[in-house]
DNA sequence: TTGGGTAAGTCAACAAACCTGTCGTATGAT
DNA sequence: ATCATACGACAGGTTTGTTGACTTACCCAA
């Protein structure tokens, strides 16, 4: 069996001088954040699947009406950049979204081309029990953790983002700092 | 004088006073985790892909190796667990994993019908690409954030897990404060 | 007004990665 | 001897993703 691993069972550290001790430190930092990310992923989402199950939903399904409730008014052009799948995955999930009446489209005002997504009523109730599952365990997590780690939980999550991801959510945030840099455009709606 | 919420359509904030809007702020931080959460796992996963494609392998196969390599001389049983998938899902990546010489199985010591699962030279060098892809972006992540808010990305993240991958990370942690509690018992190394 | 580019929908065909259910085989435990 | 366990294998199905080609409707600029 080869030996790739650190005697983890009380023994010294086989490896020698503290640099590569600190190497060695940064990597397994990594590698935990590997599996948390896995981990913590997995159970979030996998929170919400009991209620998507009934339904005879996925989760694409949850991802979209999640991104239309956070921004009545998008475009598919819009949802399809933030999903990064291909059109036709994302038409199936929305066509059976809009035929079961989650999810209504109305032409755009100044380019009637698009449709602007929103929720209906019941996209609005559903979402709204897909979140309160989430929410749970996030609010367990939140209450453990404190104020103080919640602020490093995200400056991570951010840094781990893409540019384009980052600056979404650099505008999300905006709603829960609202008198920070009052020279800032608003942070209107999407509705064109 | 500036609102407490923004006015996000320009009309005024329907809410009433301070509890309730404290209230809209917990809700918030919430969705922000939650796009965050899709964010972070899309980028975090999505930087390995490039390498996974040569190769014709998937996300699937990048889990399988990941763990193996956390945990050598897992079992089957033991990786279907952290996996959450079908005996089948994993039979066809695993199989491919080893017929291309990444993965070796090695009957089980005291449980002849487990085969105990371990990385080849060439399952440790692919980890290792498709870790490295991974570790740049995570990287960059902590030295902006620094080392107190690593500490609560990881109060976060373990809050959201469930108590079984909880545990799992708590044995998996004990790598990186060797001296920390010496009465513990000793987290050995699954072989059996 | 005509023509080029864009937003979106649609059809066909396909692939990856899951799933359920069932069966077989070797092995361990009682 | 019997029953349980660890694993592998087969059959058939779903969800979610893919590419490519085509159409419709619309915006905009020459």
């Amino acid at each position: 069996m080869p030996e790739t691993r650190p005697a983890v069972s009380g023994g010294l550290d086989p490896r020698g001088p503290a640099g590569s001790n600190l190497l060695f430190l940064r990597e397994e930092q990594m590698r935990l954040a590997q599996d948390m990310l896995f981990f913590a992923y997995r159970d979030f989402t996998g929170a919400a699947d009991v209620i998507l199950d009934e339904l005879g939903l996925g989760r694409a399904h949850h991802r979209a009406l999640h991104f239309i409730g956070r921004t009545p008014g998008m475009t598919v052009g819009d949802l399809l950049a933030i999903l990064r799948i291909t059109k036709q995955s994302l038409a199936r999930v929305l066509t059976a979204l809009v035929d079961q009446g989650y999810v209504a489209q109305l032409p755009g005002r100044s380019d009637r081309r698009q449709r602007l997504l929103s929720l209906t009523d019941a996209g609005q109730a559903l979402e709204r029990r897909l979140f309160e599952r989430q929410r749970e365990r996030l609010a367990v997590a939140y209450r453990e953790a404190g104020g103080p780690a919640v602020e490093g939980f995200r400056r991570v999550m951010r840094g781990v983002m893409e540019p384009a991801a980052r600056a979404y959510m650099e505008q999300a945030e905006s709603a829960i700092r609202p008198a920070a840099r009052p020279s800032t455009q608003p942070n209107t709606q999407i509705v064109r």
